[in-house]
Parts: C-alpha cells; sequence; structure tokens
DNA sequence: CCAACAAACTTGACAGTGTAAAGTTAGGCG
DNA sequence: CGCCTAACTTTACACTGTCAAGTTTGTTGG
C-alpha cells in the first residue's frame, strides 16, 4: 500500500522485468555485459524506457545489487544450514557459501561491490546489505574477546573471505578454470581456526 | 638490443606513451576513465594510432599491468625497507605496501586484478608479476611448517591482504572517504600473529 | 461525461566508445 | 632511384548512455 500500487498500465510493473534481465545478462556475459539498451530489448520495450525507472546504468545497477544481497544472503544461509552447528563449524559455512555465490554468480558480486563501493553508498540497499552483514555478524560473535570492538573479527573474516573469493574469480590460483580446489578452500580457510573463541565453551 | 630498437620515425616510441597516459588517466578518474581514443588524444596521434601497438583495449590494459606491477612492487619494497626486519614485521609491511598502493593507485590495482584475472591469463606481464608474488612468497617461508604447501600460507596471507584492500577501496569501512581508520589496518593484520613461526626462533 | 493532467513509454538525435577497412606518409633497403 | 613495410590517419560502422521532444494511456477533478 505505502509502496507502489504493483502494476501500472502499459507493461506490468517493467521495473523488475528490467532487473531481472539485468541479472541474466550479468549471469550470461559478466559485468561487461550489462547494458540498458540490451535490458530493454529484453524486456520488450524501447531503449529510453528505463530512465523512468532507474537514474541511468548506475541506477539499475543498485537496483541489481539490491536484489542480488538478497541471493547473497542465500547462499550464506543455505550454506549454514548444512553445515555443523558448532560456532566455528558456522563461521566457515557462512565462508562457503560467500565462495559459492560469488564463482556462481561472479557478475553480480562485481555488482554489488563494483565501483565506488556501491555496496556502502546505496542507501535503497542498505537494508538488504544489512541482512548480509548481519549474518556475517551473528557468525563472528563467539569470537569477540570481551572487551574488544566486533568490528576487527569481522573485518578479518570478511577481508579474508573476500579476498580469497576474488582472487579464484580473477583465476590466481589453479591453472586454468578449474572450479575450485576444493581443498584449498578449506586450508585456507583453516586460518580462522586459529581465532580464540570467546565464550568459555571449548567445542570446535 | 634483442627487443625493439628504441624509437622508431615518427612519434619517438609511442607505445610507452599511452602507456603512460593510460595510467595518467586511470589515477584521474579510474577504470572507467581509461579510453583508447582518450590515450591516443593525450599522446598527440589519431585515434587508431593504439591498434599498431596493443590488441584493442585489453591489449593496453595488459601493457599497463605490466608496468603497475613494478609500482606494485615498488611500493611493497618501501614499505619492507621502513618496517622491522623481523619475520612476520617483514610481513606485515608486506601487506601494508599492497594496502598503500591500493589505496593510493586504485585505478591500477582494478586493471591488474580487473575482470578475468588479467593478473593470471598476461603472459606478458607474468614475469613482473612474479616479482610481486616472489615478495610474498619470501615474506611467507617463515611461516611455512615443515612439510606442508607453501601455497597455503601465501593464499591466506594473500586473501587477508587483497580483501581488506578491496574492502577498503569499496568504502565498506569507515564513514565515508576517510583516508583510512589508520588502527584498523593493524588490528585487522594483527590476525597474522597467529600464524604460528616455522623457524625455531622466536622473535616476533 | 469529459477535459485536463501525469505517468509510462516511444522516437529521434547526439556525443562518446571500440574496431575494422581503407588511404597516406616516412624511413629503410635492394 | 624505386619499392616496400611499418606507423599513422582517415573514414566508417555498430554499439553504448543520455537527453529532448512526442505519443499513448490511465486517473482525476469539475
Amino acid at each position: 500500500m505505502t509502496s507502489k500500487p504493483d502494476q501500472k498500465h502499459h507493461h506490468g510493473n517493467l521495473r523488475a522485468a528490467l532487473v531481472e534481465a539485468g541479472i541474466a545478462l550479468l549471469e550470461e556475459g559478466g559485468v561487461e555485459a550489462l547494458t540498458l539498451r540490451k535490458c530493454a530489448a529484453r524486456a520488450g520495450v524501447s531503449h529510453a524506457a528505463p530512465a523512468h525507472h532507474f537514474d541511468g546504468l548506475a541506477g539499475l545497477k543498485t537496483a541489481i545489487a539490491e536484489e542480488g544481497f538478497r541471493l547473497f544472503s542465500a547462499f550464506m544461509l543455505a550454506a549454514l544450514d548444512r553445515g555443523p552447528k558448532t560456532p566455528r563449524g558456522r563461521l566457515k559455512s557462512l565462508c562457503r557459501g560467500y565462495l559459492e555465490f560469488g564463482l556462481e554468480h561472479g557478475g553480480i558480486l562485481a555488482v554489488i561491490f563494483g565501483e565506488r563501493g556501491l555496496g556502502s553508498l546505496i542507501p535503497g540497499s542498505s537494508r538488504e546489505q544489512a541482512h548480509a552483514y548481519l549474518l556475517l555478524r551473528e557468525a563472528c560473535a563467539p569470537f569477540v574477546p570481551a572487551g574488544t570492538n566486533a568490528l576487527i573479527v569481522e573485518v578479518q573474516v570478511w577481508s579474508l573471505i573476500h579476498g580469497f573469493t576474488l582472487l579464484c574469480l580473477a583465476g590466481e590460483f589453479g591453472d586454468g578454470r578449474a572450479p575450485l580446489d576444493e581443498g584449498l578452500f578449506d586450508q585456507v580457510i583453516a586460518l580462522l581456526d586459529r581465532l580464540p573463541q570467546a565464550s568459555p565453551v571449548a567445542n570446535t
């Protein structure tokens, strides 16, 4: 009610169709293939139609990022579900979901963290970003030493998995386009085994 | 001698001028501002001239990456010079140089690690990349446990500092365009304090 | 009921971009 | 000297984003 009345007259809401087309283009051809005109063509409208729904290409990207964050969170939640329920197991599962999202949807990840920190400068998507960020915050909480800033552990974990994901996407490890040396992720993420657990419980 | 005879006839070698112009554009306007035609204009030649020296825009980017790697290594070497000479101090200084390069030359970093892993798929720049990578390998060596793959520690450190640098560039931490919370780097990089030193010497 | 209005969308145009095909110049070499 | 190859220019084309007008369509006020 408070927001838009669902669909207008011509095209039962075009905005969502454009975002969907944009994501499809992103999956097929990476961030280079994302184009306002191609999105419009896929949605069956003229090339200038998107201007009435987004503020240019940058606006479309923020809208895609907003949607992408949902998928991002879903990947991490799915990994959390599959994995062990210990604090350290949950932290590692979250990272695994992060990596899997990046490898399967590299284009969306590029849009989310693209250019000048779209992830932070979008006011619109900050809610969804907050959701993804809250997952990280929650998983990190058991490893925050009493009296210290929780941000530190969060940034440590975030930097590690973010860097690993991007370096994998850039093909820095592995000879070619290998899907991923499954062992490498486990061995690299094992660095988090050295994070001391704050709560007195000793299970890993 | 074995390579090109320095300068030809018209423009005392244009290739270097184009790379220089490209780097300048990169510094001024980021990776979006890097354009074949603008490079050509800056070098005072026609817009199709670069085609005789690079294989399109991608080729120019690989040439810039090749040059950028030199600057990259120089930043890490400078940080190594300034810092303490203990194994752990050297490792942290390397990371500091990595971050400083990224913050000061974000455009070049984006080109180096841009798109589909230019950093790895360029055969031409692999020598320079090897140089930068050797610095990392060297700094990590004291922390490689006997009998384990050195790659693991290297990727751990690389992922951490790479992710932290990119997240800083994306403005994910800090409210706005703050140059950098100096303390945050130290606190995050302190994660490396937990890497056990392989050699029996106990100095940090 | 209908005229006015606003929003969605189209059409057309313009400045950039990469890139390919030609033509032009200039230095090297038989 | 005459050619020839490389460097460079000119021209052209298919794209891109973006703006300024029109045109349609649904709503709304009188």
